[in-house]
DNA sequence: TAAAATCGTTCACTTAAGTTAAGAAATGAA
DNA sequence: TTCATTTCTTAACTTAAGTGAACGATTTTA
């Protein structure tokens, strides 16, 4: 489990014996049951996630109705807004399956930083990355229909497809439950002329 | 001119008069005739902006139409994609009015933060802010109507509204010209009621 | 300045998403 | 295991966006 996340920050910057220790001494790891809510509206939290196995996902509730913004799976990391910002958060963060991450907080990283300068590197990098892939996505899904931007799911995350409730995906997809059923459908009858 | 952006720049870290000359004498500064394109697809660049005065915007080419992504107005930086990927660009920057502004080269940045170390500290604030500014914005999207973004629009940045053209703003908010047309005459009906 | 191109709006028609409702299937709890 | 709840799908109907075309207004440019 350790080994996951080690393998994942090598292929950012590579990590000494003792930074690695110094990194599991931290006590990271956490172990979550399916349905666990990480972070609820009004909280505030310093705390960032890295998926290491499983499944959590953000979302808001309007007019007592979840909107799905964001899942994040196996290698991914999220850094709430809220954790940004500093203000309390506007969405909940919970697994839709049992999940393994590490939890880490904003004043450990200040702390970890001074002693190993490669964080600050490896943040900036994360950061800059993320930044550059959320920019691509929300391009994405602006440029595209509904339809579009499933046919999009189903060649970039076609594990989300399999795994994820249905009602969420097609919230995460900006459309009803019933227009992702009756979008299936039409893909599946245009698959079969 | 050069006031606005050290007058931005006040706003994050505060600058000794022998930074302000350095940041001079880079000659950063830009005027730039409205219709002028500043990246085309295909091309690689490291150049980033910061709008003073006039607007910029960034749109795809996609079967022979464009996609309007994004509009930066004054105090708004810009880093394209391509500059972060270091690929060729996907999409167009050009000008829609008369602008100033300032181009800095990644290359530059490396050089002015080792002697200046206050522009790292400027720069991780700067794109921790836009990081969030986008997550914001695209949870915003994603969980409106094209009738809600438009109105939304009109509260947080009514001056767009006035300043660009109705086709690109259309396409900004995810639908065509003619749809644009139409929902705002459905709102001004719905306001006469 | 005149001709050409672009732009914004309106209209009629098509297509797809929202809504409401109902029933089957899967899931969870007692 | 059974009962209750949630989830997924289908259907009929409503609403709104896409499409193609037309027309006047504005802007460009030759």
């Amino acid at each position: 489990m350790k080994n996951i996340l080690f393998e994942f920050i090598s292929k950012y910057v590579s990590l000494t014996e003792d930074e690695k220790n110094a990194i599991v001494s931290l006590d990271i790891f956490r172990s979550v049951k399916k349905g666990t809510t990480l972070l609820k509206e009004g909280q505030k939290s310093k705390d960032s996630y890295f998926v290491l196995k499983g499944c959590i996902r953000t979302y808001y509730v309007l007019d007592s109705e979840e909107k799905t913004t964001a899942f994040y799976t196996e290698m991914e990391a999220l850094t709430p807004l809220c954790v940004i910002s500093k203000t309390p958060s506007e969405y909940y963060i919970s697994c839709i399956e049992d999940t393994i991450l590490t939890v880490s907080n904003s004043d450990m990283g200040v702390e970890i930083n001074s002693k190993f300068p490669k964080f600050e590197t490896l943040c900036r990098i994360l950061s800059e990355e993320l930044l550059a892939k959320q920019q691509i996505d929300f391009d994405e899904f602006k440029t595209s229909s509904p339809e579009q931007r499933y046919l999009n799911l189903l060649q970039k995350r076609p594990d989300l497809v399999q795994r994820v409730p249905q009602h969420q995906l097609a919230s995460f997809l900006g459309i009803k439950p019933q227009s992702l059923s009756r979008l299936r459908a039409r893909i599946l009858e245009k698959s079969k002329e």
